[in-house]
DNA sequence: GTGGCTGCAAAATGTTTGCACGGAT
DNA sequence: ATCCGTGCAAACATTTTGCAGCCAC
């Protein structure tokens, strides 16, 4: 039986606030503004507890945090590898690819995640 | 000017000889058994100089330590999200992703990696 | 009242770095 | 002779865990 405390409620907002792809460290820095007693372990306990209960997306970044998502829906994302920018592709979810794969490998596939890498605007500029 | 040592050769024959994904940590340990004065530093050291280089590949797997790859040609993997374990996937490498995302972004796209998650025959038998 | 959740500190994990020395060029 | 690469240890970054008390149920 899972309790809905405080601190859970603050990261759950903290997550469906933030405009970009926090990690557990950014989520910990803005919620201790408004509530300076709370731990980072809770902050990394309740960010995996809502990650596993799919209220919130949990992101493998190469060579760097893990970052958190408030997007459930699956899509892809796409990281600079000079400045480390990292943001949503707005394509679709490619469904196929889970069931070709299953056929492949006879893996009961459930997703997939796609990291773009490349130069963003501002960096193949220079 | 890169210097050919006898530590970076054996860093490079291991994960050749390597028929999995081997961790850092995996090739030190293999590496200590014919030499056991390398160190775990260089190993890393090695490692990120090789795959810099495009000798050998580096994949960040979701939840656990990164791995380094043998095929440099772009690939796809799949991992058991119960007893983790990591192969390749053999389907072709999608490039024309990589063109409609440059579309969509104008990002300079210069690659993508996919990992598949899902379970393994012998995990979903259980 | 109970047991899941908290804060704290410590530990665990994975990786990088400072430094003096040694070896490849 | 140069100076890049090494081994070692320490630092670092990220994440998890042990534990005693607390609070949502």
């Amino acid at each position: 039986m899972r309790r809905n405390t405080i601190q859970r409620q603050l990261v759950y907002t903290a997550v469906q606030n933030s405009k970009s792809h926090p990690t557990a460290d950014e989520i910990y820095n803005t919620i201790k503004e408004s509530y300076p007693d709370i731990s980072l372990a809770t902050v990394y306990r309740n960010l995996n507890l809502l990650a596993q209960d799919s209220e919130i997306r949990k992101i493998s970044v190469p060579d760097s945090a893990d970052r958190f998502d408030h997007t459930v829906k699956p899509h892809y994302h796409i990281k600079c590898t000079c400045c480390g920018r990292f943001e949503d592709i707005v394509t679709r979810y490619m469904d196929q690819l889970d069931s070709a794969v299953a056929e492949d490998t006879s893996y009961l596939v459930e997703s997939h995640d796609i990291v773009f890498q490349g130069l963003c605007p501002r960096c193949s500029r220079a």
